[in-house]
DNA sequence: TGTATCGGATACATGAGTGTATCGTAGAGC
DNA sequence: GCTCTACGATACACTCATGTATCCGATACA
């Protein structure tokens, strides 16, 4: 998908330029999830970052390039952060470990996007610009599925570990959790809540849902 | 909650005044769907409502102030609309005729929020500026607290007409519809899909989490 | 050590949006 | 029908962001 975005630039870039490219695309992640992309200056991403603008259109065409590059970033980040935990749950050997709990799961599930405040909004950012730009609406669209299909990667896992039996599919609980998790945690960060607490009251929303998703053992 | 957003304004207004608030509101809400609020100037709002600068700046502080008031005005109307069909199905005497399937629960939710593509776009950029805006969050999370107040009330009509029972409280199956309803007509608007197609998708998924929530009589 | 090149800083021109101060007019009240 | 005023239009001054053209310094290489 990050190839609908970024059609792989084959210049020979110096590492300098690279390590220029990366504090700006920080700079500007904060600054985009803290203020937004159109209120967000390209000034404000140079100061933050520690240049001056001729060292952004040196790197950049415009900021709208910025934004969908680092959006594409994102994508790619979240994606290998949920497939690097896959990995490692079937390195594991099949969870024999993991506590006996329907929680778990959902552990498992949140662990993965180990976000924080400025994570949220900039994702919830990229969100409504992807709703207004088809491109960027695309990317978004696909980052979706591929992390869909890695936290059902997980969730079949899990459940063959566990001998546990679902209601639906592992592809609808896992839109289920994500969808979640996502509407969960923005509502907790517009409470006002701090990071740990988000993650507190998510993860007991996520609960429930495991709970009802679980097929229970009828005695 | 409105109020958290518009303290009453008693000043008397004359009827053209009046009509002219409407008219920018109206145009506003256009606007800032298309657009986004940063990216909307004052300017295109009052060409789209047929007036010039001076008219708004006549009739409102701020572009920021508008914004307010249009989010309070939609909030409103958003409940309004849930609060008079749960009155419509109580005085109908208890759903009699209402279509034997759990679908039935999935439509009343859905027909209430009869939007279009410029009204979920709309909600989305109010909820992320509710994001960064703690007066705003706090007016959004009302908004939605009482919206699902109305819909558990819904649910829990149809429920006891049909004798069904939920494996959860009526208010967090209120909770998971309104969330799954939320992201995936976003989704779906993001696809490109047309509004009756968006529609449908969305009901398709309601639907199956209707499934998941029902209790199934054991055979 | 000299020089060429790349990357970033600085300076400046331009355009857009904002808000205000002022003006003109329609319509209500008498 | 006259007047007065509230409402909206117009004009203007100001700010601020953008993008470009130019300049300067460091690094690589001879």
């Amino acid at each position: 998908m990050t190839d609908t975005v970024n059609p792989p630039s084959n210049e020979p870039t110096s590492r300098r330029r690279e390590a220029t490219r990366r504090k700006l695309l920080d700079a500007a992640a904060q600054v985009f999830a803290e203020e937004g992309l159109d209120a967000a200056s390209v000034e404000a991403i140079c100061e933050r970052a520690g240049f001056t603008r001729g060292a952004f259109y040196s790197n950049f065409e415009t900021k709208d390039e910025l934004f969908l590059e680092l959006a594409g970033r994102v994508a790619r980040e979240r994606v290998d952060a949920v497939r690097e935990r896959v990995a490692i749950l079937e390195r594991e050997g099949g969870l024999h470990d993991v506590a006996t709990d329907a929680l778990a799961i959902v552990e498992q599930v949140l662990d993965v996007s180990g976000d924080d405040r400025l994570a949220i909004l900039l994702m919830s950012e990229i969100r409504i610009h992807a709703l207004r730009d088809s491109r960027l609406g695309a990317a978004y669209l696909a980052q979706d599925a591929e992390m869909r299909a890695s936290v059902a990667q997980i969730i079949t896992d899990i459940a063959l570990a566990k001998t546990l039996r679902f209601r639906m599919p592992a592809d609808d609980v896992a839109r289920l959790m994500l969808t979640v998790w996502e509407s969960e945690s923005v509502r907790a960060t517009m409470a006002g809540l701090d990071y740990e607490a988000v993650c507190r009251r998510t993860s007991e929303e996520l609960a429930r849902v495991a709970q009802l998703v679980i097929e229970q053992p009828q005695p």
